[in-house]
DNA sequence: GGTGCGCTTCACAGTTTCTTTACGCGGAGG
DNA sequence: CCTCCGCGTAAAGAAACTGTGAAGCGCACC
């Protein structure tokens, strides 16, 4: 279960480009587009984080910080528009756990997330996929069968990690590929696929015309049974 | 336990301001009066946060902060005459936890300075990490091996409390750069790790391909057994 | 100005991993 | 029963990755 941010903010541009770079290290990412919704969403959605401009609509950031700090510690990174505004904002007292000026790097903001998530001490709990005896436990990068722990490749462990993530689902070698290397159009012949999977089945002790966990669909692909 | 504040400063009219206004507040108040006396006085005391003037006598704001950095974590809190020096010090990468354009009340570096407390409080202090043989102090900067003391670098040290903060879990090399730099993005190869890794990997008395304590992961990075 | 330390980059070599190719097998459909 | 197509996989060359020595640079301390 990755984190979620929840980013409070009326102009949209600066959303998406914060839920682009979010999204891509990982984190969930909702968005609210005024204080009141903002309010909901926390409510609603629990985030691990709240990102909040500082100038919205109906509810202002001030007034959202601190109707969040009544029933929540949530971390709130707070952006503002001008650095004089800080000054308003550390005045207040208002809680906020960090804050960043207009105009900021994504990259920064992220950064930011980050530091503040790990000050926290909540650190992005350990994901573990479970699948009969497999066992893997993506942050430790690491894959154990029955208790054995086996070396996969970085293609094999994303490979596997998409059969997890959905089991029973067959997957076309295209699909897979594209998986495996992440956005990027590398152009590789999908049969590699084929050796790839042999690669993998051969470290989980499966044989192709026996398969425990990883089956063949003949003119599809492949599933995890 | 109340907090100690360390206030480098060459007017003391400015000192005796804050040190009113922090001892009101319960905070314990050290003050020095050029960079030198600054950086004696932080070794000596070890506040929980410095409030340092930007223009100093003898040793600049800007070299003590670098230097305080070097040893320590401590959060600091810059004074500056001007708004266009923020500038300035936000591009130094300083590592100032926050700043404060003079004239400044005094009312507002006190609620500056509880809120960085508070963001640092988060962190809980004098904390020791251990991990096997491994022991480390992070405010006194110490690392011990079977109770061996080791020296390491400001990069070395905190990619080994990454590593401790997080066992078994696998750091890309970019993650592991986010770590290093804290909030502010240099533009570093990220090969530059593994020369760090490499010597600290030397100085923990590890090798490579048996690993004791730093483990490569194939691919992906690195990661603490 | 010299020296030492720490950081970064580069280059090279040793390994591991990936991709392609090729061949054999076997099921599906005629 | 035969053919065709898809699949499994061994082998080998290509590509990628890592460890490490060396060099350059900036900076603090003499």
């Amino acid at each position: 279960m990755p984190h979620t941010v929840l980013v409070v903010e009326d102009d949209a541009r600066i959303t998406n480009l914060l839920r682009l770079y979010l999204e891509r290290e990982g984190f969930g990412v909702v968005a609210a587009y005024d204080g009141r919704a903002g309010l909901e969403a926390a409510e609603r959605t629990r985030p691990s984080l709240v990102i909040l401009d500082l100038m919205l609509p109906h509810v202002d950031g001030i007034e959202v910080c601190r109707r969040l700090r009544e029933h929540s510690d949530v971390p709130i990174l707070m952006l503002t528009a001008r650095v004089d505004e800080v000054d308003r904002l550390l005045g207040l007292s208002l809680g906020a756990d960090d804050y960043v000026t207009k105009p900021f790097s994504p990259r920064e903001v992220v950064a930011r997330v980050k530091t503040i998530l790990r000050r926290a001490g909540r650190a992005a709990p350990h994901q573990v996929l479970r699948h009969g005896e497999l066992e893997m436990d993506i942050d430790r990068h690491h894959v154990r069968i029955s208790g054995r722990e086996v070396h996969l490749t970085p293609i094999e462990f994303k490979l596997l990690q998409a059969f997890l993530e959905a089991p029973e689902r067959a997957f076309s070698r295209e699909q897979l590929l594209n998986r495996v290397y992440a956005h990027h159009e590398a152009d590789v012949i999908d049969r590699t696929v084929d050796v790839h999977v042999g690669k993998l089945r051969e470290k989980l002790g499966d044989d192709p015309a026996r398969p425990r966990y990883i089956a063949t669909v003949r003119g599809i692909g492949y599933k995890l049974l």
